[in-house]
DNA sequence: GCTAATGTATATAGAAACGATATAGAATAA
DNA sequence: TTATTCTATATCGTTTCTATATACATTAGC
């Protein structure tokens, strides 16, 4: 039930990202160094988050990477929920047929609130509020 | 981060056990059967439950186990603490050495605030609740 | 005491996910 | 045109997950 690293560095990769918001695009590169992480995981793991529009790229010399909103408009739990697929402790809680005690299964409900619960705490927090707390 | 199925089947395990709480030892394979999922299998899981005291086994013939606790004093919190070896969603939360940066950094804090909040729900349902529910 | 019924312990093993790396290709500013 | 950067795929070793198999220990009931 541990976050994997995926969530956990790409969160790292979109506050570092938050942080020099103002400094035009950045090199993977940059934040690799910066984040102690290998470029090419980082490349694997800024797949999504393009695709979603949270990031926005350009190639060539002076290219890089953007952020494609203010840090202010991103929450925590936007990027877990993109980057572990979903926001559900199970998979049922998304596909009832998985399992066929879905319809009866007492714990399935526990675990879509404890889910609920948690991503409501993820969702309270911006990468600007994270930038703001250091 | 989805559970594992050592906690969903654990905790469908205390449920079942909670559920035929007044007949007395119950075979792992009667549970298994209603449960559908291998006896073998449940062995496993049953080890760390039985060590932390929350059920009692008698072997022989008309052995079985039982829960050691009444369904009312058993969270389904304690059980997925235990059953994931920790009630936090990273490494790092328990064990600030594994990483240099845990003193710095800014996701280790929501981390924890989100394993709270979750764990804060997970606690405040007994097996009695559960059973309750259905 | 024996014996059958039950739980206990340990080892093994296939499958899937995790974490990371490598290679080749496409776009573009200068 | 070229150097720089991002993009796309493939690969690969390790670990964890899930499950099964085998041998052993305990004990109720005869």
């Amino acid at each position: 039930m541990k976050l994997s690293t995926r969530s956990r560095y790409g969160t790292r990769l979109m506050l570092d990202m938050a942080e020099h918001y103002d400094d035009g695009p950045i090199h993977l590169m940059k934040i690799a160094q910066r984040q102690g992480i290998s470029v090419k995981y980082l490349e694997q793991i800024i797949i999504p988050l393009k695709k979603a529009q949270y990031i926005k790229s350009l190639r060539g010399p002076k290219g890089g990477h953007v952020l494609a909103k203010p840090p202010e408009e991103i929450t925590v739990g936007e990027i877990v929920a993109l980057l572990e697929e979903g926001d559900s402790l199970v998979e049922c809680s998304q596909n009832a047929e998985v399992c066929e005690r879905s319809s009866v299964c007492p714990t399935r409900q526990v675990w879509r609130e404890a889910a609920a619960a948690m991503f409501a705490k993820l969702d309270s927090v911006t990468l600007a509020d994270l930038l703001n707390r250091t």
